[in-house]
DNA sequence: GGCCTGAATGTAAGCGCTTACATTTCTTAA
DNA sequence: TTAAGAAATGTAAGCGCTTACATTCAGGCC
């Protein structure tokens, strides 16, 4: 042991340094430019390192270089498998980069979200990703003052002018809701999570109302009810809206999840899908497939979102003035859970 | 603008102590131990906290405390929804311990995993979740040199003395292989994910082999095709194992997700589930209930699994030296995909 | 009043690293 | 051979915070 009995027998930057017989700077240039030390210091540089099993202390080296390589995320729910692809995809290329991941949720609440915010910012945060333009204006002004870059991905609104990489939620429901509309239904009702604070759902239901009003239908017409993220969540909304609305004919869902469920609870009730009703989702993740009949959907890239979101962040933090902002495509997906409007 | 210019305008600690006219001890000491300030302080310190909107300096505090109040998990990957549970509830149960999350996956690959291991270190985690027993030797040392504290999860094998919060996914396999048993099916199958460095894949087979014999019958008979996670390949297996081994009855995969993959393979090559052949899976994730026919699988407290390991890890960052180790309990779910086996 | 005690606050020494700047050593070309 | 420039290395000043220890100050007691 040739390692400073101090600091609890851990190796630092020092005890490299005098293993290896030369200065702290060195060894610091060895392990962050390498490329500036000549070969044989560095070899012997790296033997020590080695030998002694130093690995930088995390707090001395951001305190000193003023950055922590540290990407945060704050997203709703890893158990919503649309941002658990995001995240993951984030992750990857994040790493790729040398970058780190924090991850906090906020389980769809707005102060939860904001407390996670100033958290992940207290962290070290050097940048920060946030999932949906909704949002206290004091975040934002924090963020600010505190310099920390932030990115607003899964939604994409072209008057918006903060950096954002998402997709239209209004205009893809719309595109959806023409083709429901296309095969003759005239009662459609909506199935959303909770508007308030959530502009991906609020722009899908708007997305519907947009299309019922172009075909020349009254868009205040449109039954929808609210709910929270689930299965069984979805299952109950269902019933609520063949209780409000018995005469709808396809029921729209801003998201897969509470369309399975709602698929769910049309079975139980006896009815078929597409015959007695046509159902749609959004997001198309496996279950989408899976289900029986399976969805018609709007397929979101989640993975090519995260991957992308991680890259404009990085090069933002790069300092590239780039315009940071991206739209993705989505695609609507016919299946069986869509069909003609019976009578 | 009262505070500093230095800094790039970021009030620091010395400026929220001269703003309030105390010295930067006791404006620490407001922020981390409120009860040995003077009421009177307390409040004018505070009020200068929020004026400046100052928020501490993560390296700067990291590196004075010698902790990051950041604990580390290295998954395989969020896109199983197994992990995204786990790990949701892991991150909340941290949150409300003011602890946050560092994530990194390693695509079941045994040396990224080894990396990113080594990078959430280096980033000041106090702590690690790891998902199972298998990695190299040197992780293992590294981590104990290190001194990080380090909880394995998902898997529990009594003989093990590391910290550990998981279930016997032997003893769980072999339940449900005696069930399958039990069903009249002779010849078995089953479709696992590579076992190499996997060891809850490897046990779960292994208890597949253990029903096996106690059934008086030859384990090594069994058929094991090994494939990468995912649905495609579940389906590609599938015929596989029907091509090498037609006469097999049942087919018992070691998670659901392969399992899916599999009943889509079946139904594509004519068959039905389970008059013609009998499929579990393993997880008792939320596609297991909504495949037709729903899976008989192994019912995993995921949720629970990642509140336990936080709380685990939280004890052993305390320094409570009780028996860190705890098996959770798992639960054979019986579905229409497991049936007699036919003749 | 003087002394003691404990609470409140201040002083200042690091924590382990990066990096600007200074110094030394090597190349290279006249 | 040598001066000039480039490359390699060293020196040391912080980075912003925590905390051991020192100081101050009230109040209580004899």
């Amino acid at each position: 042991m040739t390692n400073s009995t101090k600091n609890n027998g851990v190796p630092t930057l020092a005890d490299v340094a005098q293993h290896a017989n030369v200065s702290t700077a060195t060894v610091s240039r060895c392990l962050n430019s390498p490329e500036r030390v000549g070969e044989k210091t560095r070899k012997r540089v790296m033997k020590a390192v080695r030998e002694l099993g130093y690995a930088p202390n995390f707090g001395a080296q951001a305190l000193a270089a003023r950055q922590t390589n540290t990407i945060a995320a704050v997203i709703p729910t890893m158990e919503n498998a649309v941002f658990a692809r995001g995240l993951q995809a984030f992750q990857e290329e994040l790493g790729r980069h040398g970058k780190t991941l924090l991850v906090a949720s906020s389980a769809y609440d707005a102060e939860l979200e904001e407390q996670q915010v100033r958290a992940l910012v207290a962290r070290g945060a050097d940048g920060l990703l946030l999932i949906g333009y909704d949002r206290a204006p004091d975040i934002y002004a924090f963020l600010a003052k505190q310099q920390v870059p932030t990115l607003i991905a899964w939604s994409f609104k072209p008057e918006e002018k903060r950096p954002t990489v998402g997709f239209d939620n209004r205009a893809a429901m719309t595109e959806l809701a023409r083709q429901v509309i296309a095969q003759g239904h005239q009662h459609i009702a909506c199935i959303s999570a909770p508007t308030a604070s959530n502009d991906r759902a609020r722009e899908r239901v708007d997305g519907i109302r947009d299309a019922i009003s172009q075909a020349g239908q009254n868009p205040a017409d449109l039954v929808v009810v609210e709910t929270p993220y689930g299965i069984e969540t979805g299952e109950r909304a269902f019933r609520q809206v063949m209780t409000e609305a018995p005469q709808t004919t396809a029921v729209m869902c801003v998201n897969d999840v509470l369309a399975v469920g709602a698929l769910r609870a049309v079975r139980e009730m006896g009815m078929k899908v597409p015959d007695d009703l046509s159902l749609t989702g959004f997001d198309d993740i496996e279950i989408a497939t899976l289900a029986e009949p399976p969805l018609t959907t709007v397929h979101v890239p989640h993975r090519e979102m995260g991957r992308c979101a991680a890259d404009m962040l990085l090069q933002i933090l790069r300092g590239d003035q780039n315009g940071h902002t991206l739209e993705l495509a989505t695609e609507i997906r016919i299946r069986q859970s869509l069909g003609p409007a019976p009578d």
